[in-house]
DNA sequence: CCACTTTCGAGAGCAGTGCTCTCGTCCGCC
DNA sequence: GGCGGACGAGAGCACTGCTCTCGAAAGTGG
């Protein structure tokens, strides 16, 4: 009985910080993280803005939450993606090609969200360190991804071009991989990690305007973009897919 | 001396927009573009905010002056290094690698600014054609460095893995390569634009701390994933340089 | 069952923002 | 030399994030 009394405050406390962090999740996706009011959710949920401080210190932890919910987001919908191109048996060049994709329709259907993720960080901020979790999930799909390739010996020498990796690298990508319990060679994770960053360039540039009124034909360049990228990083070009 | 006298006041209004224009970027620099402020630049030039709107009619038409400038800053950076590069008979993948590095370094030296055109855009912005002129300057080194490798027959097929670019998009490229002036097969120009957005990718998580603590061997990271792109647009790989 | 503590919401208030409007003033052109 | 337009200042509007105080609940221990 005490517990049930101590967990309806709970619950009402939960109930209400999701109420919150979904208004303000639809502020995000309608305007935009600038745009994002703390005022204008309080009002949005009945509150008058001073009571919205119980819940959430300040206005960037208020954006650390939908950051991680959105690190989330992406994350489970690559490892989705990934989990229905293995179960249909595809070739890991079409496994990759499947999350790249996912990850850019992820984007464009949440641009405002792809943006707090992969965008202008928001002045002050430092990601904390909960966020981290979260936003290795979608790289480590792919990287995943790689590790599979190479594990049925299917992973070909990375197409990387210029001098190899220096010892330095190398010996990161090593530590990364170990940290992220994902067993690749560390030259692989080198060319994994270069090819996260050019996607994101990718998907950035179309997200952010970069392409408006160069380029039209996006489908046909991100898709030819990242198939690129699986070659790079040694995955066979998937020939069928398209 | 009319002329003089009409110089009188057209130059004092030059002077005080130049003033203007300066204490804004300074204050980009040292905090981001969402924390400039009107009033606060008014305070600095001995001004009230009202004033202000005599010279900028509004906030985001002094931040599109600021892009701009920023815009032909980095553009006119990577065309030194193309020039050096050059004048020094480097090869064409060295001049490649010399341009990116530049890019990357002005974009580490003036942060806010490269976010400020490579990151996530303000909220109701939408780029005005002004900025596309500017805008293209970096990208056209890129391309022309690619070009002059054309001309000299040593561009290489491009290795980009995966079925060849639509029709579609080799079209808008050749569009685009005619736009700019520069002469390329349409294949190249595809590999280009891609690079370049792969690019701004590996500077935008440098600096927007996607690598932090992730990757600490980011200069020896740039180098090998820039010379990658060199050979990936059909550049041949710089043996040399490092 | 009654005190006591914690939790919560509301209100007022502070310092700041972009932007508008009005009102004198001074400069430069006819 | 007068007149129109450019200009700077000031007040004001509707906002913002955030703090502090205060009264009312809700839950806890005796």
């Amino acid at each position: 009985m005490v517990r049930q009394a101590r967990n309806a405050r709970e619950r009402a406390r939960g109930e209400l910080t999701a109420a919150i962090k979904d208004e303000a999740r639809r502020q995000l996706a309608a305007e935009g993280a600038s745009r994002l009011s703390l005022r204008a959710v309080a009002r949005e949920v009945g509150m008058v803005s001073s009571a919205l401080y119980r819940y959430f210190p300040s206005r960037d932890e208020l954006l650390t939450a939908l950051i991680i919910d959105a690190y989330d987001a992406v994350g489970a919908a690559a490892e989705r993606a990934l989990a229905e191109a293995e179960q249909a048996g595809e070739p890991f060049g079409a496994r990759w090609l499947a999350v790249c994709r996912t990850v850019r329709a992820w984007a464009l259907d949440h641009p405002h969200e792809y943006a707090l993720l992969y965008g202008t960080p928001v002045p002050g901020y430092a990601a904390p360190q909960t966020t981290t979790g979260p936003a290795s999930r979608m790289p480590s799909a792919l990287l995943r991804i790689v590790r599979d390739a190479h594990a049925a010996g299917e992973l070909r020498e990375p197409v990387s071009g210029g001098p190899a990796p220096t010892e330095e690298l190398l010996a990161q990508a090593e530590q990364l991989a170990v940290l992220l319990e994902i067993a690749v060679p560390a030259a692989a994770t080198v060319e994994v990690l270069i090819a996260w960053a050019q996607l994101s360039g990718l998907v950035s540039f179309e997200l952010f305007g970069q392409f408006h009124g160069v380029v039209d034909a996006r489908d046909a360049l991100f898709d030819h973009a990242a198939a690129g990228l699986a070659t790079r990083v040694g995955l066979a070009p998937s020939p069928g897919v398209r």
